[in-house]
DNA sequence: TCGCTTGATTTGATCGATTCACGATAAGCG
DNA sequence: CGCTTATCGTGAATCGATCAAATCAAGCGA
């Protein structure tokens, strides 16, 4: 089979090592993990490697533009590899789950805020807070 | 003078010392300084206090819902007075600095995404990640 | 007004997440 | 196949924030 992640590192000018293909493999599965998680996902499937080579491997995503990362308040940063749409991320205040939402106002979202003068808007991070299913207290 | 400081601190039934005081002083000319700043403007002041007690107050006057705490990408955690109105920041990825930004949708912004099922949004943070006046470049 | 009770502050240690520095390793090219 | 250089791994270090225990003072009642 063809590996597109590996071509698409290629792309981005990265070399193509089997850390960064497993980490982009983690990310399949676990579309918002922190740091620590892919490292534990790693470690699962056997793979050895440090909490730091993981931190180095995300880095280098990240700057390459192949992962995005968030930081929601209160939390590690986390790293997704949905990227081009600017969708927001809802986090549980109970659990830490984090889901997509994707915005009605299409690409841009919530972008017709009144900025401040002379500010360009690079990137719009949404984020909300509440309960997921699972933790709504029962009514 | 009345202290509105020290009825505010009242009525959310905390003792009034002199280091909130302090503490909520700064926030009125720092609007959205981080623990450090809020140190370091009370340290230009005279007053001798540590970073951890600057911490603690922080956590108590956030605790009451005095103040509110957000935490920006890539920054430490800052405070705010503005509390009420659900307004959002703009934040300039080269110098740090930031703004509020009132949402035009009103006190709700952007709650009309599509949340995941069961998902009870307790708050929104919005925050737009870009370049001030000042740090536009030159075109 | 004085003293007591309890909350608040101080100090120092500690923790978690991330970054930095450098030697070891392997990817990719000729 | 061998070289060059980006990448990985190890360890130490940093930064922000939290925790725990001892000291201190705000605000109550006598």
């Amino acid at each position: 089979m063809t590996e597109p992640d590996a071509e698409l590192l290629r792309t981005r000018g990265l070399r193509v090592t089997q850390g960064r293909l497993a980490v982009l493999g983690v990310l399949d599965r676990l579309p918002h993990a922190d740091a620590d998680g892919v490292h534990r996902a790693l470690a699962d499937d056997g793979a050895e490697t440090s909490v730091q080579s993981v931190h180095n491997v995300l880095g280098d995503l990240t700057a390459a533009g192949i992962v995005r990362r968030f930081e929601p308040a209160r939390s590690a940063a986390r790293y997704e590899r949905r990227i081009g749409d600017n969708h927001h991320h809802a986090v549980c205040s109970s659990c830490g789950r984090v889901d997509d939402v994707d915005c009605v106002v299409g690409e841009a979202p919530c972008m017709h805020a009144d900025a401040p003068a002379g500010f360009t808007v690079q990137a719009a991070e949404v984020t909300f807070v509440g309960l997921c299913a699972d933790c709504a207290p029962a009514t």
